[in-house]
RNA sequence: GGGAGUAUAGCUCAGCUGGUUCAGAGCGCCUGCCUUACAAGCAGGAGGUCACUGGUUCGAACCCUGUUACUCCCA
């Protein structure tokens, strides 16, 4: 068969997926092996896969694919949660676009639309997963609002409510006015703004005398109800008990005096508004003051915003200045720039907002969600994330989930008036609830069930739960085998929202933690280091990416620059790196494939090469062993790479290779399959599809009778063993590196003195000392260097070239054309900088602090630095005398 | 304002417990090659005051002081 000079991964890639899905090779059952569990961080449902998603589920499929292999019974399940905001929001903007406006809908109908939205078009971002080969559960796919999902949450409110955590109380919220809903602490981004600080008067009541308040904003004064100076402020000691009017708005309000005050900021002097910023609300509370609420849900001002009511309130901002400098009550406004929070979703100015809300409460969750990350019962790599995780986790509030959408988890909390009194049930359905209204209050009515729906990660906490259905069935085959999970891959943006919550969960509901390593990726920015971002068009589509360069290629690409935790700037060019790489591990392939069998004896070299390169393989596979130990998939990469790259193609390959119409012998051609064989399974999780696709042709070179009923069996590389550390031969490798330092010296003289690498050179050297024989490899010297002899000799042969490998001298004739002068130079600048070595070490000998503070080991290897150094020394000056 | 992290070759990063000729890798760059698997390639080569400062030590990229720059998190 011939096989194209060029590695095309479309149709290939298409061919195998399709393969392992009709073979269901991803699917798990459990059975009697070890489990080995990811859960995948659920993308949002409306979402489109992106470079950050490209990344995390290539480290996903790596840890997956590797597992498999090493015998574990893998299992990763995908699915997708439901984005109460941004679902809401797309939905609205659908519906609104056909002419529909939300408000005229009812809730049944609205999520009857948005379920039919999210069935149409949601997930897009689970198919883009295939072309990147995840090998993922499919048949596990789940949602964060399917039955068994959403019953669970509904579970766990009740059970909380029910042991007194959740609560409902009027609390100061994050409110975004574009959304209309309240968002959590973590959902608030602060942005540096440019704006005003203006300085207002006050007046004092009764006296012409006033006091400047600063402010960045004027339109909440409508809610000014105070204002508070530091009690120690000399400046204002006279307003000690005084009244005074607030601008435009006419109103009295007292003068509080509080160490709250920064005395430095502005005049020190600070208006109160308690609807409207969480510290005043504090000292509202703290002094008795009055709460007025000036804005509309939408952040227009209401009927206490006076002539202003129903303007949005940038807009007042600039509508009431105008009236206090003309009412002169301005007096001045200087330029300033604050941190401004902005709402996640929407990117609308968070508004602070007193409202009804649920919470639930941290404090006992977060002691025992710290304590296993701090004693390691849980792993963070890298484990600098410990401190940011302590020290959200020591600073925790009350977490507030509910939400004013529709599109979500619906509390499940029904109010009923008893005797002029609002009482609340909370129960897992309505009949519950009706059956507890009666039974408790005697009360057979309708029921009025709360309008919010919970936050979405309210939902997420319990993903490696919920997905085995451990929630509703706590004792089932699924969680006890599959739960905790291995290990969870994800950003470490989200460490609080929740990677913290799903340990919270994981201790007060399995009383277990979740996973055992959370391995945090980086960001994944452009070139200049910019986070990617649709805003800023910086990010390449993955699809498209994976359509150029292979999935393989981006796969590789990814990993090769991703460092665990390290930011990953990233340019698409090294995705090249991964295509040429494929391309690199296919033309191999054509090579061996194009060999012809003789019945022939294996020669030495040739058994030589094999036996260096199983002990060269075996001395890698041990390092990639330890880089997965410690999560270090990019060193696992590049080692894998530089294996099959330099050491099988540019080495091996090389060594056993016939010369052109030549055959090979039996032995060497079996042990070159089974090598490349074993290559393939140690960079399957890496690169899926060239891997399966080389190691399936492999098996059945020279047997197309065979090739059918190959593919119809099972046979996968992704169900191989992995191949395990052995032991090798060290002295072997040794001897190899000498050889290949004979090799490159040859190659160097050659290149330099330009020297045709047809016509062949004969060698020879002085053995100056053990350590740098490499008498097994000689015949492989002669073939890869082009040598015709290799001679050990006493002394220097006369009109030679001479390089130097360790304290061995090398020799090969010198050519005419060689230039006397030049070569001096070059043995010249090497004695020197031996020279200055062999005095370092001689300093370092003669300095009695170090011969007799130094460990006895470290002192005999610089005596054996200063009789290397000698040696070469003496023989570098025979060199030059022998050329003078 | 509080906390954390990073700084090593042109770029992206390794460098473990301070001690091998320890200053490394990949990419890029330079030179020469279309040598019957691969130019998406082969062979060879050049590149760094380990951010700066002071200290500890026989010995520092590594430990400690301070400085600077950048990044992230929290308020």
């Amino acid at each position: 068969m011939e096989l194209a000079s060029k590695y095309d991964p479309r149709a290939i890639e298409e061919k195998w997926y399709q393969f392992w899905l009709d073979k269901r090779l991803f699917h798990s059952e459990p059975d009697h092996r070890v489990p080995y569990t990811i859960v995948i961080p659920p993308p949002n449902v409306t979402g489109v896969l992106h470079m950050g998603h490209m990344l995390n589920n290539t480290i996903q499929d790596v840890l997956v694919r590797r597992a498999r292999m090493q015998g574990k019974n893998a299992c990763w399940v995908p699915g997708t949660d439901h984005a109460s905001i941004a679902t809401e929001a797309k939905v609205v903007k659908m519906l609104a676009e056909k002419g529909i406006d939300k408000r005229s809908l009812s809730r049944d109908e609205f999520l009857k639309h948005a379920w039919e939205w999210k069935e149409q078009y949601g997930g897009i971002i689970l198919k883009q997963l295939r072309k990147l080969g995840a090998s993922c559960d499919w048949e596990r796919t789940a949602f964060t609002m399917d039955n068994i999902r959403y019953e669970s949450v509904m579970r766990v409110f009740v059970d909380l409510y029910n042991k007194g955590l959740i609560y409902r109380g009027v609390r100061m919220v994050n409110w975004d006015p574009q959304a209309l809903t309240a968002v959590s602490d973590e959902e608030v981004i602060y942005k540096e703004s440019h704006g005003k600080l203006f300085y207002l008067k006050y007046y004092v009541e009764g006296e012409n005398k006033y006091i400047v308040v600063a402010t960045t904003r004027p339109e909440t004064i409508m809610g000014d109800t105070a204002v508070c100076v530091h009690p120690e402020d000399e400046r204002y000691q006279w307003l000690k008990g005084k009244k005074v009017i607030v601008p435009c708005v006419g109103r009295v309000v007292p003068i509080i005096m509080d160490e709250y005050v920064d005395r430095e900021f502005g005049t020190g002097a600070l208006k109160i508004t308690p609807a409207h910023d969480i510290n005043d609300y504090n000292l509202g509370m703290k002094y008795g003051l009055e709460s007025i609420d000036i804005f509309n849900d939408n952040g227009t001002l209401n009927e206490h915003g006076g002539k202003y009511a129903g303007m949005d309130r940038f807009v007042c901002r600039k509508a009431i200045m105008k009236d206090l400098e003309e009412a002169g009550l301005v007096e001045k406004t200087e330029d300033y720039t604050n941190k401004v929070g902005h709402s996640e979703r929407t990117d609308a100015v968070i508004e602070p907002k007193l409202s009804a809300q649920w919470f639930l409460k941290m404090d006992d969750m977060a002691k025992k969600a710290l304590e296993v990350v701090e004693n390691d019962t849980i792993k963070f790599h890298p484990a600098k994330f410990k401190n940011t995780y302590r020290h959200w986790l020591e600073n925790i509030k009350d977490w507030c989930i509910s939400r004013q959408l529709w599109w979500g988890h619906r509390i499940p909390a029904w109010y009923l008036d008893v005797n002029g009194k609002v009482e609340t049930i909370v129960a897992l359905n309505e009949d519950e609830a009706k059956k507890i209204a009666a039974e408790k209050y005697n009360y057979t009515g309708s029921l009025r069930q709360d309008e919010d729906v919970l936050d979405t990660w309210f939902s997420s906490w319990l993903w490696p739960i919920s997905l085995f259905d451990g929630i509703r069935n706590p004792n089932n085959e699924e969680i006890k085998y599959y739960y905790p999970t291995a290990d969870l891959i994800t950003a470490p943006d989200i460490i609080f929202f929740w990677i913290a919550r799903m340990i919270m969960a994981g201790e007060e509901f399995r009383d277990e933690i979740p996973f055992h390593n959370v391995y945090f990726t980086g960001i994944v920015r452009d070139k200049l280091g910019r986070k990617m971002s649709k805003q800023l068009g910086n990010s390449p589509d993955p699809i498209e990416l994976i359509e150029k360069y292979g999935a393989d290629g981006v796969r590789m690409g990814m990993l090769l620059t991703a460092p665990a935790g390290n930011d990953l700037p990233f340019d698409e060019s090294i995705c090249e790196q991964g295509r040429n790489f494929s391309n690199k591990m296919w033309n191999a392939l054509r090579l061996v494939s194009g060999w012809q069998i003789g019945d022939i004896q294996q020669s030495q070299e040739n058994a030589v090469a094999v036996q260096w390169m199983e002990q060269r393989m075996a001395q890698v596979i041990e390092e990639i062993e330890k880089d997965f130990d410690q999560y270090r998939l990019s060193e696992a990469l590049m080692t894998t790479y530089k294996l099959a790259w330099d050491d099988f193609c540019s080495w091996f390959l090389e060594m056993v290779k016939p010369a052109y119409g030549t055959p090979i012998d039996r032995e060497t051609y079996d042990a070159t399959i089974s090598i490349f064989s074993r290559l393939m399974l140690l960079l399957h999780p890496f690169m899926p599809f060239v891997t399966e696709e080389i190691w399936h042709a492999l098996q059945t070179i020279g047997k197309d009778d065979e090739k059918a009923a190959f593919i119809n069996a099972n046979f996968s590389i992704m169900n191989q063993h992995m191949p395990t550390s052995v032991f090798f031969d060290q002295r072997m490798l040794d001897e190899f590196d000498t050889a290949k330092e004979v090799i490159a010296g040859v190659r160097n003289i050659r290149n330099t003195r330009n020297l045709s690498p047809k016509e062949a050179l004969e060698v020879s050297f002085i053995a100056s000392d053990d350590r740098y024989r490499f008498d097994h490899f000689y015949g492989i010297v002669r073939k890869l260097a082009n040598v015709s002899a290799i001679n050990e000799v006493k002394e220097k042969p006369s009109g030679a070239l001479s390089f130097m490998v360790g304290t061995m001298e090398c020799f090969v004739p010198m050519p005419e054309n060689v230039n006397k002068d030049e070569e001096l130079k070059k043995l010249q600048e090497e004695l020197k900088y031996a020279e200055g070595f062999l005095n370092s070490v001689l300093k370092k000998l003669s300095n009695e602090k170090f011969v007799n503070g130094a460990p006895a080991a470290v002192i005999e290897k610089e005596r054996n630095k200063q009789r290397d150094a000698e040696t070469k020394i003496a023989a570098l000056k025979t060199q030059i005398a022998n050329l003078g």
